[in-house]
DNA sequence: GAAAAAATTATTGTACACAAAGAGCGCTAT
DNA sequence: ATAGCGCTCTTTGTGTACAATAATTTTTTC
């Protein structure tokens, strides 16, 4: 698994992400395989990374289809989302260097210079805000943790171009959130770190509509250890 | 993807489980092919799965290889694990059927049994375990939940085999826990059925020897949303 | 004799070909 | 007209052959 199938991986999801292929729609292995220019081998393999993922589901015999979200299936996406990414935001606190926080603020400005220049560039802002929440993942120095919840983290990407937002995405919001996550981590302090990251993924969750059975205190994920 | 694959998958699976593979050790693919009695392609299509999993490890153009796990590693896994299988737990308390709950209980009296009959027989235990959390997981009705809490549940089974378990396993302890988690999602109350959860997975870890960096408190996983 | 280089072997990666299963379509019978 | 049946065609699943890469051993050189 390596070149071919690697290429096949980036190819696949980037139509995804791209919105080339719609959620639901059926991915066609030697269709895939043409567009890719490999085998269908390669195609496969890449195919059952996605569904790992969760970008995409299969059925044997039938075959894969882009993965899509019922608005049940989106709310309990972003509850763990949020509950793994502030876990992730806490660890980061402690291990990230010096270069990772410059990285980061550079991101930051990025996003402001956007949201002042191009306020509609919704894949822009979007490309720069996975890089922000990337890097912070990353810097937890936790790969089993990065595989979980980066997938969580393309998720809404897509999202964001099949389904209509209601929440709307507020930009000046989220710099600001982005801003004091910023802070909580130079400072190294995780309970600041984490409680910022998970108020700014909830804040961003599409429709906090309606409350279901549960309610929210009893939907949270940790509380002390004992 | 069906029939030959899937019993690549659960052959190797089991054999990874069942020791026969230790931690480390190289998966050649044309050796599990002959082991299974199916095709390479069925294999690596297994190991591909697996290694989605976390069970195995794949660099590439050099293999497979059985997952291995640091002190860290494994203190990390079972944060991880207890704070999202007690999100899993306070799901369950709200969406449990009766049957469910009965066949709980059901499984909860065959340790009991197991206990006083043969408190030696870890193997045996670590079944009956198994098959207790991931019952209450399924419980969760999150497949998204499911599909990342199954790997972190089945690899305490392999550290059982090629690690000492400092901690000790207490199943007296554990039944009683297990006791507690029932009562909990019989009353349908999430919080309880939470913080049980995440009280019994967190003293079932290892060691909790040593703190690193990070003070406990800061590492759990979620407060308040905002 | 030891270290580097080259050839050999073992193992994974990729492509293709065939087998099997499923979906769609038209046909017939009522 | 329509429900049920069977056929065809599309698509996925599996096996095998070949190519490429990495590990190993042997040879060569200093």
């Amino acid at each position: 698994m390596s070149s071919a199938s690697d290429k096949a991986l980036a190819d696949i999801r980037n139509d995804i992400i791209a919105g080339h292929h719609g959620p639901g729609s059926h991915l066609k292995e030697e269709e895939l395989a043409l567009r890719s220019g490999v085998s269908r081998t390669s195609i496969r393999d890449a195919l059952r990374r996605l569904a790992a993922e969760g970008l995409v589901q299969s059925s044997p015999n039938r075959g894969s289809f882009v993965a899509s979200f019922s608005d049940a299936d989106v709310d309990e996406l972003f509850r763990l989302r949020s509950a793994l990414e502030a876990y992730g935001a806490a660890l980061a606190a402690t291990r990230i260097t010096a270069d990772e926080l410059t990285e980061l603020e550079q991101l930051e400005q990025q996003l402001e210079q956007l949201a002042r220049r191009a306020p509609t560039d919704l894949d822009g802002f979007a490309r720069l805000n996975n890089a922000f929440h990337k890097l912070v993942l990353s810097a937890a120095r936790s790969p089993r943790l990065e595989a979980m919840l980066t997938p969580l983290i393309d998720i809404p990407v897509v999202l964001l171009k099949h389904y209509t937002w209601q929440g709307k995405v507020d930009p000046a919001r989220s710099n600001q959130h982005h801003r004091e996550i910023i802070q909580a981590l130079r400072a190294r302090d995780p309970i600041w770190a984490r409680s910022r990251m998970q108020a700014h993924i909830i804040s961003t969750r599409p429709h906090p509509q309606a409350e279901d059975d549960l309610d929210e205190k009893s939907l949270n994920l940790g509380v002390e250890f004992d």
